[in-house]
DNA sequence: TCGGTATCGAACGAATTGCTCAATATTATT
DNA sequence: AATAATATTGAGCAATTCGTTCGATACCGA
């Protein structure tokens, strides 16, 4: 990819993240972000067909650091899941986001809360399938599938949800003792 | 009120719940709302500052005949809880968005999901808490009540969201016990 | 160096917003 | 039934914003 291209796309992102953890994202104008970005107007028309599309990318970008590759196999993680011996992929998520590479927590915890909980859900049901098997013994009998993939989910999304409110106090190792407890 | 108040207010909110269901709040236009709810243009702003203050006490409205009272006292229920010999107020809930009187449930499965849910969560919440009681012997030691309270609620939340992706098909017997037996 | 291409910046028509105002219609009061 | 109060109307306003166009300029990769 060209480099101006790069340049003006990373401004643009930049620009947007920096607007999103201030106001809400309906009342964030394209004029607004490329006069942040310093980018033409007609620049930004020539990266994002549109304010939707924009944030559509913006959150494939982000998540897919975390996510990629997530789901593959059981033994051999890559990325975020090649470190030692973890107890549970999750408690490498929590750490990962503890982290905050990407600014995903300043985007979990802005005005938009809902919007990126929205993607962020969307990424993580894959991983929670894969892994099913941590709390499969706990499951109630004759509950469908489906239903306790999709209640893993929430679950971790409005754990994340709530640690961010606390203002990331409690450990990850805490975070993954009490989302294990509550699922 | 004034009948004609009443009317042209009633109007705007029958017109806005017709769009809501069918496309995204973003792309509601002010206009497209007057011409469905067939009201003048300076009417619409006598009612309401701003199309995100209509959504506002839309929400207000709808969520109030839900949870009005319900957490007033734990054997003197109004309103929803007036029936005979309830095992659980969420049992009735359930009923009662089955019955989907305010057409809560179709806001609640449109493309504006999580605008609703999010006004859902909130007004759940407090319901939650007075009915702290009915998981509180499943509730692991060393968490704290916030936390349990916030999982009751987002649990709730996310099996309404899965009944409906599911099209109710499941009755709102079985709907309380998977979310009985999940949280 | 050179061809390709990304950016710029201004300018545009269209759509939307929130508001004003005088005329009209409806309601509540007496 | 007459009157005062008030809600609605519809047109029309300036201000924003949107999405696009286009020639000129600057930059990149080979």
């Amino acid at each position: 990819m060209d480099r101006r291209q790069r340049k003006s796309r990373e401004a643009i992102f930049g620009a947007f993240i920096e607007l999103l953890s201030k106001k809400h994202y309906n009342h964030i104008t394209v004029g607004e972000i490329i006069a942040r970005a310093d980018v033409g107007r007609a620049t930004f028309y020539a990266h994002f067909e549109t304010k939707d599309f924009l944030l559509k990318e913006l959150c494939e970008e982000l998540f897919c650091h975390i996510f990629d590759h997530a789901g593959e196999g059981d033994s051999s993680h890559r990325h975020l899941f090649e470190c030692d011996a973890p107890d549970s992929v999750f408690l490498h998520l929590f750490r990962h986001l503890q982290k905050n590479d990407n600014q995903i927590l300043e985007l979990l915890s802005c005005p938009n809360n809902v919007l990126f909980l929205e993607y962020f859900k969307k990424n993580l049901n894959e991983l929670v399938r894969s892994q099913l098997h941590l709390f499969e013994k706990r499951r109630a009998p004759g509950l469908p599938e489906a239903v306790w993939i999709h209640h893993g989910t929430s679950v971790f999304v409005e754990t994340v949800d709530w640690w961010i409110d606390q203002g990331l106090e409690q450990s990850p190792e805490t975070i993954t003792e009490y989302f294990l407890a509550v699922v």
